[in-house]
DNA sequence: ATAAGCATGTAAGGAGTTACATGATTCT
DNA sequence: AGAATCATGTAACTCCTTACATGCTTAT
């Protein structure tokens, strides 16, 4: 196998929702999935060409021309049902600016000021990017099956981007403070 | 280079907080880092054979012996100060819950909610070891000096799981609708 | 016609984990 | 004396990214 059973899951979920080609699977993943979930470019084509080889999916035209979409055959959505199933794998995380934060000391208060802001610059970018996403999906017929499993990883989304939003709001006003014991001292 | 400036910035920064041997280095990230960062055990070692070479990092005791605690040369600090001003690189998102979720409708909604409740234990597990977290922070004095910064790191742990179980609450009632749904079908 | 975007792949290399391997020290 | 924990390291392997490489299709 040269793709991990991960890259192969993401893989054919996304055909489970709307075939595609491997280009489309990519702007998918990047695009729908990118907020908890990516793929490189170089994993999604061979997880296509091994999910192929092993009869889990196969293209809709007739001949196999290049460039027709794939689509999952029963046996891959079966494939698929079974590798949701497996419990998730944790991921490890690294979160580069908690850890600059947490050596803020060596850092100094301002450095770490740019860096809270930019926090909340990222979080308020990213629930206009999920209030975008709600409109296409109250707007795409074609997820309405899948809608309302999706609404719940967006509404995680909002959930997490106002946290980091009111989580930013404190740690400026607190850095602010440390600024100001810093230059007295 | 056998590790990467990103393994050197958590093991220099740890040691820049209080000296200690490879094998304190691994337990502090694990259990102080744990919640953003993780180094996995065949770094960290590399990690201070390399800082030790390139003289950033020297073991306290005169002759070098093995098992005596490394501490930061005034050069090292330098190198941390400069890698802590690096920008973050950006992580690559991977939540196997969300992926999972979002394929909901294939996983099917019973499966769908005991991967919400499992998320929802395991924030207020994340919130009651932020709140032993704060305790130890208060009463060791020697990371007086830290004190403030790693509190920003803890209150981002807390908002965050807070964050988790308010969506947690929601999600898991959203899914017993759906559950019904799914059943009348 | 030509530029932009669609579509498909490969190869080299870096990053990170796991399993393996060893020995010292401390507690009971 | 034996068990648990401290302490240090290596090697194989998997996973993943990046850069490279190619050709087709569609809009201007």
């Amino acid at each position: 196998m040269t793709s991990s059973d991960q890259t192969h899951t993401a893989v054919l979920g996304a055909l489970s929702i709307a075939p595609m080609t491997g280009y489309a699977v990519r702007e998918q993943i990047r695009d729908t999935l990118g907020a908890f979930w990516s793929e490189s470019f170089g994993q999604i084509y061979p997880a296509l060409a091994d999910l192929e080889r092993e009869g889990l999916i196969a293209r809709l035209d007739a001949q196999g021309a290049r460039s027709a979409p794939f689509a999952p055959t029963p046996a891959g959505l079966a494939h698929l049902r079974e590798l949701l199933a497996e419990p998730p794998k944790p991921s490890r995380p690294r979160n580069g600016t908690l850890l600059r934060l947490f050596f803020g000391r060596q850092l100094g208060a301002d450095a770490c000021r740019a860096l809270v802001e930019q926090t909340r610059v990222q979080a308020e970018a990213q629930l206009e990017s999920l209030r975008v996403a709600r409109a296409e999906l109250a707007a795409d017929a074609d997820l309405h099956d899948d809608a309302r499993y999706i609404e719940l990883t967006i509404a995680a989304g909002e959930h997490s981007a106002h946290a980091a939003i009111a989580w930013a709001e404190e740690a400026l006003a607190t850095l602010i403070e440390i600024a100001e014991s810093e230059s007295a001292s």
